[in-house]
DNA sequence: GATGAGCGT
């Protein structure tokens, strides 16, 4: 909570990061969006990401807009630096809506986030074909 | 020593 990124985030909010008072962040998150239907998931896709941004630096950006449970980054199995993409996960949805809502297109460490809803992953799945019970292949 | 749209073990 006391981190430097807030000031990333709202930088007019620079006074409040040793502050408990947050009574400066207005974020507009509309709690009844229904103007838009989110997947009830929760989950962030937050691409755009700067190279040298780990998760913990997400999750204590993104901990501001509801509680974050899962923070997830993508490395390259390679050079082991970040691929500029990641996950992060909401316990709620309307935190989701509201972090992406607040967080999207704005900047980061210097670049530009994109923050859109993350699809419904399977974890170690793969495509699955489906095989008709026809048996005509 | 770089790069920059994207959807994950």
């Amino acid at each position: 909570m006391k981190n430097s990124l807030m000031r990333f985030i709202a930088g007019r909010a620079s006074t409040i990061v040793d502050n408990p008072t947050y009574s400066s962040w207005r974020f507009y998150c509309s709690p009844t969006s229904s103007s838009t239907r989110p997947p009830p998931n929760g989950k962030l896709f937050v691409a755009g990401l700067s190279w040298s941004v780990d998760e913990k630096s997400l999750k204590d950006a993104f901990s501001f807009f509801g509680q974050v449970s899962e923070v997830r980054i993508m490395y390259d199995k390679d050079t082991g630096r970040s691929r500029g993409f990641g996950f992060v996960h909401f316990s709620k949805e309307d935190e989701a809506r509201c972090a992406k809502d607040a967080m999207d297109g704005k900047a980061l460490l210097g670049r530009p986030l994109r923050i859109s809803f993350a699809l419904e992953k399977i974890r170690g799945a793969p495509v699955v074909v489906p095989r008709l019970p026809n048996g005509n292949a």
